[in-house]
RNA sequence: GGCGGCAUAGCCAAGUGGCUAAGGCAGGAGCCUGCAAAGCUCUGAUCCCCGGUUCGAAUCCGGGUGCCGCCUCCA
């Protein structure tokens, strides 16, 4: 089955043919870590876990590398504000980053480096820079990029620039050759900053660097191309990943990777995420509220590239539809998984190896409950076909991360102990109200149930009950 | 000012030239049930507007309108 993947460079759909067959090397642009991951990073982070997990699934050997940035203006400035050091604060926030990701799924990266684990490579990718006349040095000291040496500069974002740029607000500072000029190294300003002592003059590096330096010491590609895919969130594109590109390219003589993929941005209730308008919603905080599971496939069920507009209306459709395949779970609940049906899987993975057509997997998921549910209503104890559609959700659970948890578990979560046995007891006198045909006592034993948040379901197997 | 994206039923959302325009939520009808719940069955749109290309377009091209993003740190 082949892989294809939209490049948001070339900007069209492509076959994905990898540097090193049947190997993949990926590079996920992560997160700056001053605060606490919001749904932004959550919705990137799952997108290239289905990326990951699908090119799994098709038996490619893949290697995906995620940094953190643990040194950038933003996190001195909370450094001023705070006793921590950098290294506390910058553990402090890649350890939260990590656990939400995990609450939701996202399976960890094989190589997690961070920017100031890697300065002596920023540096000798500067030095190389200098040398070779691709970058210079301000009075101040700091080391800025010129982008009028490399013929390529726009190809990635085919941003171009007006000279005059009346209009771009590209940050002017004085010295610099060119607008589009940026920082690969920021000397000293003083006590306050965090400084590094190597072979550039004391100072720090600018962000674009960390990850041209990072890939080049982690992935050695081929002669044309570093790594296969990298990845990142859509306002990445430019300038971050424009003067990626172009550092790797004037320093290694090739391109930092063979394919782009761009993840869509995340609104809340039809507006810009952001602090100042006081919606920024982090992870941690939707966590309180929902399952992670949940979160994940509500994230998860639109394209990857789309925008997305959070709000609980789409987020309670979305916990009845998964709710639907627990239920199909818990109809199954004991039997042994055989193998999944090959048509559904097969299905499956070629939705997702079409771009990451999650909506489409989704819709085929849909369809495979209905399928046997309907025919479990007429063999209700057709064996193989439960066995075969436990394995079905195994691989679900596999492909798309969603339907792993007990499926009773997931229907009474949030339920105390005292409060299950107190539903328990409430069952019994409702059955045998029930038996001794005293419906009025068993209905109004359901309504007290049904205060409580729980409402029951009379099976073949006796009353069964949910937390709405 | 420059660059780019999007517009499909009440809502969410697939579809990128051709069988009856996926799927979910909500709604309606039915089967099942003591009644419910769950499950199942049936039920809804000609695809923002105008023009063009084509035997044929939601899908391609041109022109509108509207929303959004990037060009400053940002997933």
């Amino acid at each position: 089955m082949k892989f294809k993947l939209y490049d948001s460079v070339k900007k069209e759909k492509l076959d994905f043919t990898p540097i090193k067959e049947g190997e993949v090397s990926i590079y996920i642009c992560g997160p700056t870590v001053y605060d606490d991951a919001h749904l932004g990073h959550a919705r990137s982070a799952l997108s290239f876990d289905l990326l990951r997990r699908t090119l799994k699934e098709l038996n490619f050997k893949v290697t995906l590398a995620k940094n953190f940035t643990d040194i950038d203006d933003k996190i001195i400035n909370k450094l001023k504000k705070s006793n921590q050091t950098l290294q506390e604060l910058t553990e402090y926030y890649i350890n939260r980053y990590l656990c939400d990701m995990d609450s939701i799924g996202v399976q960890r990266a094989d190589i997690e480096p961070k920017a100031t684990e890697h300065i002596e490579a920023m540096e000798s990718m500067i030095d190389t820079l200098l040398k070779s006349g691709y970058a210079y040095k301000l009075d101040n000291g700091d080391i800025y990029f010129d982008s009028t040496k490399d013929s390529k500069y726009g190809s990635i974002s085919n941003m171009v620039i007006d000279e005059d740029a009346t209009q771009s607000r590209l940050e002017n500072i004085d010295g610099k050759k060119d607008p589009k000029d940026f920082a690969l190294w920021k000397s000293c300003k003083g006590d306050e900053d965090i400084c590094f002592d190597g072979l550039m003059p004391s100072g720090r590096p600018g962000w674009h660097i960390e990850c041209s330096a990072m890939i080049a010491k982690h992935f050695n590609g081929d002669d044309n191309y570093c790594i296969d895919i990298h990845c990142g969130g859509a306002d990445l594109l430019f300038p971050h990943h424009e003067n990626e590109a172009a550092q790797t390219r004037c320093s290694l003589n090739k391109e930092i990777a063979k394919y782009w993929m761009h993840n869509g941005f995340v609104q809340i209730d039809g507006e810009k995420m952001s602090k100042s308008l006081g919606n920024s919603f982090f992870l941690k905080d939707a966590l309180k509220i929902y399952d992670g599971e949940l979160l994940r496939f509500y994230l998860i069920t639109i394209h990857y590239r789309n925008d997305f507009n959070f709000n609980e209306e789409d987020l309670h459709a979305s916990k009845k539809r998964l709710d639907k395949l627990y239920r199909l779970k818990k109809r199954l609940y004991g039997g042994k998984a055989s193998k999944p049906n090959s048509n559904f899987k097969n299905e499956l993975l070629e939705a997702m190896s079409d771009d990451l057509n999650s909506s489409k997997a989704f819709a085929i998921v849909d369809e495979m409950i209905s399928n046997i549910n309907e025919t479990l209503d007429k063999e209700p104890k057709n064996r193989a076909l439960k066995q075969e559609a436990l394995a079905n959700i195994e691989f679900i659970g596999s492909l798309l991360g969603v339907g792993c948890k007990d499926a009773i578990e997931w229907f009474q979560q949030g339920v105390s102990k005292e409060d299950k046995e107190k539903i328990e007891t409430l069952i019994a006198k409702r059955d045998s109200a029930k038996n001794k045909r005293d419906f009025e006592l068993a209905d109004s034993i359901r309504d007290e149930l049904k205060s409580m948040g729980i409402t029951i379901m009379d099976t073949a197997d006796g009353t069964k009950w949910e937390k709405l």
